[in-house]
DNA sequence: GTGTATTTGTGAAAAATTTCTCTATCTCGC
DNA sequence: GCGAGATAGAGAAATTTTTCACAAATACAC
C-alpha cells in the first residue's frame, strides 16, 4: 500500500514535483478534484504520462471523477519525502548565498537553512538572513549537533569541490550545487546542479538561428 | 559545413553546455587536446554519447589523437549561438533579482543584463548591480530601443505570467524563469524553468528512505 | 617508411521513456 | 437503482535516447 518504489524513471521523479506544484495551486483555487487531463493541461505534461507516473506508486484516482486533490497532495508529499522537515547547510555567503538565505520558498516546503559557511574571514560572524555565517572549518563542529543531511553549494567554481567534500564528510547526503562545475561525489550522494550559465547557454541555442 | 542542424535531441543540447564547460576548464589547465573518454570522465557522461552528440553537428575530432580543445571550444560556442552577445531583460528586483544582476557568470559568457524592471514603486529608480530599475510598464519603451530577446523572470509565482506576457509582447523569444509556476507562452518562445524549490523537492525524494 | 596503439564516427542493438488504446470502474442525474 | 458519460489504470506499441562494437583513420615510436 505505501508503495515500495521499485525502479522509478528519473524523469518521473522530476515531474512529480511539477504535479505537486499544480495540485497545490488548484487546491488554493478551491478545487476539490481534478482529472488527469486537467492537470496535464495545466502542467503541459501528457495525461497518460501523469497517470503512468502516479501508477508507479499506487492507485490514487477514481474512474469517472479524477483525483481528490487533498489526497493527491498528501500522497505526492509523502512520495517525495516532504512529510519531514529538512535542515539545510548553506556554503557560500556571496550574492547568491545571501539571496538563497532570504528565500522563503525553501522554508515553506520544509527546508530550513540552519547554518551558513564561508572561507572569507570578513564574512564570518555576520548575519545572513536568519542565520549567522561560520567559517567553513567549523562545519564539522556545527553539524555534529545539527546533523543536517542537505547542503547547498553557492561558491565560485574553484571552491565547489572543497565545499562538497566538506559537506559529504559531515554526513550530508544530498547537495544542490550552484557552481558551474561537474562535481565528484560518491555514488550514494545525490547532487543536483543548478547552473545558471548553463541554462542561459541552452536558451541561447534556441535563439541562434536568427 | 556550418552544420545545418536537423533534429537534435533535447538531451544533447543540454549536454553540449557541459562539454563546453569542461573544455574551457581543460584549456585553462593548459591542455591542448583531449580524447572523448577524457572529457567523458570529467563530465560523467559516456564517451560514446559525447561522440554521438558532436556527430550531429559535424566531425571535430582526429582519430588517434582526440579533439583539439581550442577548435572544439570554438565549434561548441558557435553551435550554441554563443558567438554573439545577448542583451537580457531582468524582471524582478527582489533578493534573487539583485543576486542575478550582480552575478558575473552571465556577463562572462556574453549575456549582458541591460535593464531591470519591477512593479514596486519603491524599487523603481534604484540601482541594482550595473542597471537601474524601471517600472514594468516602461518595458515596451525601454526595449523598443534595446531590442533584447532574452528575459529573466525573478518575481513571485503570482506575478510570473504577467511578466512573461509583458516580455513576449516586446519581442523576447527566450525566457529563464525562476518563479515556481508553469507558464503559458506561445510555442515559438523558449522557456526554461529554474525552480529552486522543485530542485530541493527532487533532492528530498532521494533522501526519503532514511 | 612501417607497424602498433589510439581514437574517432557511426550503424546497429539495447534500453528507456512516452504515447496509444482499451477495459473496467466509478459518478451522477433521473 | 439504472444508464449515459467520464476517467483511471495498464498492457502494448511507438518513439526516443543511450550504449555497443567495429571499421577507418591518424599519430607516433623506431
Amino acid at each position: 500500500m505505501s508503495a515500495p518504489p521499485e525502479k522509478i524513471p528519473q524523469p518521473t521523479i522530476e515531474r512529480l514535483s511539477a504535479y505537486l506544484q499544480c495540485v497545490r495551486l488548484m487546491r488554493a483555487q478551491e478545487s476539490a478534484t481534478a482529472s488527469s487531463s486537467e492537470i496535464a493541461r495545466r502542467t503541459g505534461i501528457n495525461a497518460a504520462q501523469l497517470r503512468k507516473d502516479l501508477s508507479y506508486f499506487g492507485e490514487f484516482g477514481t474512474p469517472g471523477l479524477g483525483y481528490d486533490l487533498r489526497a493527491l497532495e498528501a500522497h505526492l508529499s509523502r512520495i517525495m519525502g516532504l512529510d519531514v522537515e529538512r535542515d539545510v547547510l548553506l556554503v557560500g555567503a556571496g550574492n547568491l548565498g545571501r539571496a538563497l538565505s532570504s528565500y522563503t520558498g525553501f522554508g515553506r516546503r520544509g527546508f530550513r537553512i540552519v547554518a551558513a559557511f564561508d572561507v572569507d574571514e570578513a564574512k564570518v560572524g555576520t548575519a545572513m538572513g536568519p542565520v549567522r555565517v561560520h567559517h567553513l572549518r567549523e562545519l564539522a563542529a556545527v553539524n555534529a549537533e545539527l546533523g543536517a543531511e542537505v547542503g547547498v553549494v553557492a561558491v565560485p567554481a574553484s571552491a565547489a569541490q572543497v565545499a562538497v567534500d566538506a559537506l559529504t564528510a559531515v554526513g550530508v547526503r544530498a547537495i544542490l550545487n550552484f557552481a558551474p562545475v561537474t562535481l565528484a561525489a560518491r555514488p550514494e550522494i545525490t547532487v543536483r546542479n543548478v547552473d545558471l550559465t548553463s541554462q542561459m547557454e541552452i536558451l541561447s541555442y534556441y535563439l541562434r538561428s536568427t
